[in-house]
DNA sequence: CAAACATGCAACCAATTGGTTGCATGTTTT
DNA sequence: AAAACATGCAACCAATTGGTTGCATGTTTG
């Protein structure tokens, strides 16, 4: 993974619109582009272009079905973004505890 | 937590200059805005309006001592951001897993 | 086949972002 | 007190973003 598709993948998580469309797509079924649209208070083909920031920093897939483009969530690439924060959050802690070690010793 | 603010959270990682700082932060020793600046292919002031937006978000704190300004990473930002994300996955493994019920016994 | 539906594409616009430069101000150091 | 250092503030600029509208195209349905 690098520094830079770890960015894009939370500069996509980055935006109301675009983490409710990601919410919407955890919790219900699988959705098209039309249904995904409604209710977020912005026109379809703007909501279209959220959804491409997403499909563009891979946290959800598209799969065309006849007239209709059904859109899924990619696990891994959430998954990814966990793991970076995570690992963040060990180096603090590491650097943490040596602080500690440093003030009981020295 | 608001979805706004965390929107905003993963806004300010969204970037790969400050995520770069975040992870001098986590990593090294306590460092004030001139240090933080340096390397990173940008101004002084150029660096200093990332890092501000860290600040907006809250994932660092500013800490002023004399001359300089210690930064610091607000581990609790972080925590909240992985939060969400697990409570994501959380939902997608529900939802895949009623599916995998229905598929059985539908 | 015609109507309705789901989507795509492109032009356009205002606001935000990411960066710059120049200069001012407060704080150590010598 | 003067020099060097760390920072702040503001104006400015190009590029990106977030949104719009209008129209074209392929796919079901009646």
């Amino acid at each position: 993974m690098t520094q830079l598709a770890i960015a894009q993948i939370f500069k996509a998580l980055g935006d109301p619109v675009r983490l409710q469309i990601v919410q919407r797509l955890s919790n219900g079924a699988a959705l098209c582009l039309g249904e995904l649209s409604k209710d977020l208070g912005i026109s379809r083909q703007g909501a279209r272009k959220q959804i491409q920031a997403l499909v563009s920093a891979k946290v959800v897939q598209l799969h065309p079905a006849g007239r209709e483009v059904k859109v899924q969530l990619d696990a891994t690439t959430l998954a990814q973004s966990r793991a970076f924060i995570i690992a963040l959050e060990a180096q603090w802690d590491e650097r943490l505890q040596a602080l500690k070690q440093f003030t009981e010793h020295g």
